[in-house]
RNA sequence: GCGACCGUAGCUCAGCUGGUAGAGCACUCGGUUGUGAUCCGAGUUGUCGCGGGUUCAAGCCCCGUCGGUCGCCCCA
């Protein structure tokens, strides 16, 4: 402390940190979408921070950048760490299912709002660290095309709805992967690398996209014709008269035609089917969501997710379909703080600070705070007995509405300087 | 992991063709007795990211390095 060399602190890039102002209106924004979750009947779930790495890799490749655990002082020719922390929490509910399958209740719905973490470079609206806020429902054998459809109704009434939110157009966009698997099928042989150059069609452009399908993935012209019809135009437009080709596609058609019209009660742009949407996790193999601002979707998605008809199956031999979708919380947040969006005033949760005019004021003071506590307000004291002036002026720079003085029970609107009698029994604030 | 740009007080930045650092904000105190937001006065704050080189002299030029921002990859 005292030595004159200080480490200068610098923030690590990729994991945000707030000011205590901001950080209360997250906590506005956790609790509304908490809110709304428990109003559909999910339930809460938390997992641990880390999984076994074998959890996090049982599903494909392990491109995601893991963060892998090491301890500080491991011991010379020790094991290699096997702890790795989640990077999601898909993966992590599909492992705690399976683990618990006997003790839960199906369909079982539950929401997850947990950090996760990635290993990536980050940008704008894209951490290293940062939180996720999860809705899955999971069935043994079957689970019903309703739950597709009543995923984007949850996060429409979600969105929307949060402080801040009111004016941005934000859109769900919706499309079944059965459709553009089931009409590549036999057009290329590299369908995973196709379904990558179509998904950038929004960012790269159609011209971009038809020169890569026919360079990476040899498809003839005909067939990125037929392809880009499909994807370049509405998609719920360009599915009443589409024809499949295969038995999957058909199915696809089928269900995000139904999806699509369980939502027919939504805004009109609220959601729209776009067929180019795919979603890079792999585990997908139906319905799948994406979210975008907009004016401005190269921002990215903001909620995405989608169905999976065989996630546990790595860790249990059932077959447990299951479909979910996943704000990202951070990365929302983020561009509306960025805009200057947020509703934003006070420093402090305190509704009232309890002046201390006097030393010998103090007891009456700790009496009357703690009855105002009593009845819900939330009091800070100030313990030190200097001038009014910065007692004031503290009251004023946190925020704090109203400031009581104990001494004749007298409390301030600092707003209006309106200063009345107050008994800190029955007091209750303007509105 | 690859490419482009950037790195000066806690924050935002200024610093002329190289001559050994400044503004605003913030912070502390004050403008007399128990009343804040404005205003005025005074004060504190820097290994100019780090290391090396060129030079009589470098924040300013060169090389390296680390960090940051943006783009690519990938994704919330």
């Amino acid at each position: 402390m005292s030595s004159n060399k200080v480490y200068k602190p610098k923030p690590v890039s990729g994991f945000p940190e707030y000011l205590p102002e901001v950080r209360l209106v997250e906590q506005q924004w956790l609790d509304h979408i908490r809110r709304v979750f428990e109003s559909y009947g999910f339930c809460s779930v938390e997992t641990p921070s880390v999984e076994e790495l074998d959890v996090l890799s049982a599903k494909g490749e392990v491109d995601k950048e893991i963060y892998v655990l090491e301890r500080l002082h491991k011991e010379e020719g020790g094991k290699d760490a096997r702890l790795a922390l989640h990077f999601d929490q898909t993966v992590p509910l599909a492992r705690y299912v399976a683990q618990h399958f006997n003790d839960l209740t199906f369909p079982f719905k539950r929401y997850q709002m947990q950090r996760v973490w990635r290993g990536e470079r980050p940008q704008a609206g894209r951490f290293r660290e940062f939180t996720q806020c999860d809705i899955d429902v999971i069935n043994v054998d079957s689970l019903p095309l309703h739950f597709d459809a009543e995923m984007p109704a949850i996060i429409w009434e979600t969105l929307s709805s949060l402080p801040g939110m009111e004016n941005e157009k934000i859109q769900l966009r919706i499309s079944n992967r059965k459709i553009l698997i089931g009409l590549l099928e036999g057009k290329t042989n590299n369908i995973p690398e196709a379904l990558r150059i179509i998904d950038k069609i929004e960012k790269i452009g159609k011209d971009e996209v038809t020169k890569l399908l026919s360079k990476d993935c040899a498809i003839d012209d005909e067939n990125i014709k037929i392809i880009m019809n499909l994807v370049g135009h509405d998609g719920y437009y360009i599915l009443q008269d589409l024809t499949a080709s295969n038995e999957m596609m058909a199915q696809g058609m089928e269900e995000i035609k139904f999806v699509k019209e369980q939502l027919s009660n939504l805004p009109e742009e609220a959601v729209k089917v776009d067929l180019s949407i795919v979603r890079g996790l792999d585990y997908y193999t139906g319905t799948v969501y994406e979210t975008v601002f907009t004016d401005d979707p190269g921002y990215g998605s903001i909620c995405s997710g989608g169905r999976y008809d065989d996630l546990a199956g790595q860790y249990i031999n059932k077959a447990l379909p299951g479909v979910g979708i996943s704000i990202g919380f951070s990365r929302l947040f983020a561009k509306l703080l960025e805009q200057g969006k947020l509703p934003i005033a006070r420093k402090s949760p305190a509704d009232v600070l309890m002046l201390l005019p006097a030393d010998d004021q103090h007891d009456k003071a700790t009496e009357a705070a703690q009855t105002l506590r009593k009845n819900g307000h939330n009091v800070e004291m100030y313990h030190k007995a200097q001038k009014l002036q910065k007692q004031l002026s503290y009251a004023e720079k946190k925020g704090i509405p109203y400031v009581w003085f104990p001494g004749d029970g007298e409390v301030k609107d600092m707003a209006t300087g309106e200063q009345v009698k107050a008994d800190p029994q029955s007091w209750t604030p303007h509105e």
